[in-house]
RNA sequence: GGGACCGUAGGGUAGCUUGGCUUAUCCUUCCAGCUUUGGGAGCUGGUGACCCGAGUUCGAAUCUCGGCGGUCCCA
């Protein structure tokens, strides 16, 4: 094992921005400097920590009857263009297909910017009747869509990594329970596997997804106060029904539109939360239950004679926590115990366990957690404690991240604290609900949501509700 | 959508204002060897860079224009 560039310039994580570009590099998460803006290369711990959540969300959406699917990334011109509002709300974005070699195409092909039109396309031919419905889908992929502002690492970039699931319903009821199983594992994902507080926002009207009815959006605070979205699910009525012609033939013989949804969370933006979140000046902090590795040996040896003794006394500390399926490994490498020390910290190992001489004797491990950096000890025939540890570990995040998200919850009662409160966390605000209105508070954070208690709007004094904004990533 | 700044080894930088002083500085990483190991050890030797293109000039890392890439701020 080889540890590079540990020992770079110390950057504070109260400078995010610096912060967060060094993490990324510094903990083999992606490398940026691959010559096309952006579009990055994911690496080795970046990408372990992605399917990690792949893997957990496929498992929960594949028990709640999606099967797994994998459309291709060309869609064809006509296609992408049947449903005039989604193709309005993408074409800028289009990248295009447009030759093979030095001849043209006869039809152009869209990279997918999403893959509503393409799985459709496909549903039309799948869905006969009523008893095959309700038909869900999902598939992990990248999408292609070119952003023209400042992209950001894993945050907004060309090509992103996420997963999209689709569903056909008979009628409108069976759309809303699958949008409300959705949100409830999507709340799984972030809450159990992450650790993360995280809000449920449905849209103005302006900002939904390009033909839906509505647009339920996930978003969590990051340490700056600016939110960022993470996940959305979409109600999509009857919209691509209607101009893809999908229809079943129900129990009466007669031939319906389905409903449809539509959902996915940015695996990108996820990690990008992850590390902002949890982290700290000595760089990630992974929650035990995505690490990809959750405990770290650090065999410590004074005397070349006490090698032997001590590897062996690791290995068997190894074997016992490889038993309990628990993500393992020793660092038997030459640098010194201090130095590998900081190199895990920095990849956010939960658990660092020493073996060394004194632990050996005394049949002990020494235990050291990331997020704290508590030092205690156990004795080798409890090792299971580690299971323990971790459940404290995620519950300890949890509660920190949601104090953090909590600290930066404020209210608004006139348009002057909306410019006080502004990039500090979500604001509550009274909201009438226009879009005039709206832009007025624009000036200032967007707004996140439609639904709230009755209250004032700060702009008109109109009756309105309470909503959240913010300044958005 | 508007604005500002930036691009020198794998990473971080000095040099740029006032073109020549440079064989381009220093730290780190990396490679070899010695040595060391309970919080980033040390020594010796070695590898490695001026984003791309055009222009100005006797001469460009340095000045001008364009491209590509990056960062930040505002809407």
């Amino acid at each position: 094992m080889k540890h590079r560039e540990t020992k770079q310039k110390k950057v504070r994580k109260e400078n995010l921005s610096d912060w967060y570009h060094w993490i990324l590099e510094e903990a083999d998460i992606v490398d940026s400097r691959y010559s096309i803006k952006g579009m990055l290369v994911y690496k080795k711990w970046g990408l372990l920590i992605i399917r990690e959540m792949q893997r957990y969300l496929e498992s929960l959406l594949e028990e709640s009857g999606h099967e797994p699917t994998l459309f291709p990334v060309l869609i064809p011109e006509d296609i992408l263009g049947k449903e005039t509002q989604h193709i309005a709300g993408f074409e800028e974005q289009v990248f295009w297909v447009t030759h093979a070699g030095e001849n043209k195409l006869e039809r152009k092909l869209a990279l997918r910017p999403t893959s509503e039109t393409s799985i459709y396309e496909m549903f039309r031919l799948w869905i006969r009747s009523h008893t095959d419905l309700p038909l869900k889908v999902h598939q992990s992929c990248a999408v292609y869509r070119y952003e023209t502002k400042h992209t950001r690492p894993l945050i907004r970039g060309r090509e992103f990594l996420w997963n999209e699931g689709h569903a056909a319903h008979a009628d409108k009821e069976d759309a809303k329970k699958n949008i409300l199983e959705i949100q409830d594992i999507y709340g799984k994902l972030i809450r159990e596997l992450l650790c993360m507080p995280f809000l449920i926002d449905r849209r103005p009207d302006w900002d939904r997804f390009p033909g839906a009815d509505d647009t339920y959006a996930f978003d969590t605070i990051m340490p700056d106060g600016k939110t960022l979205q993470i996940a959305t699910v979409h109600d999509l009525g009857q919209n691509f029904s209607t101009v893809f012609d999908i229809t079943y033939e129900d129990s009466e013989g007669k031939h319906q539109h389905i409903y449809q949804t539509s959902y996915g969370p940015s695996f990108g933006r996820l990690l990008a939360a992850l590390i902002s979140i949890h982290g700290d000046d000595r760089g990630l902090v992974l929650p035990p239950k995505i690490a990809p590795l959750q405990v770290i040996i650090i065999p410590i040896i004074f005397k070349e004679s006490d090698t032997a003794e001590i590897m062996e006394y690791a290995k068997k500390i190894r074997k016992k926590l490889d038993s309990m399926d628990v993500r393992t490994e020793i660092d038997a490498g030459e640098e010194r115990p201090g130095a590998k020390f900081y190199y895990w910290e920095m990849k956010g190992v939960p658990l660092r366990l020493e073996v060394g001489p004194k632990d050996l004797k005394e049949k002990k491990i020494t235990v050291v957690r990331r997020d704290t950096g508590d030092k205690s000890t156990i004795a080798f025939d409890e090792v299971d404690d580690v299971c323990k540890i971790f459940e404290d570990m995620s519950k300890d995040l949890g509660e920190k991240a949601e104090k953090g998200f909590n600290g930066k919850m404020f209210e608004a009662p006139a348009l002057e604290d909306v410019g006080k409160y502004a990039g500090k966390g979500v604001i509550k605000i009274g909201w009438c609900g226009r879009k005039a209105c709206a832009e007025e508070i624009g000036g200032y954070v967007s707004i996140l949501n439609v639904d709230g208690d009755p209250l004032e709007c700060v702009v008109c004094g109109d009756k309105g509700q309470g909503v959240r904004a913010a300044k958005t990533y």
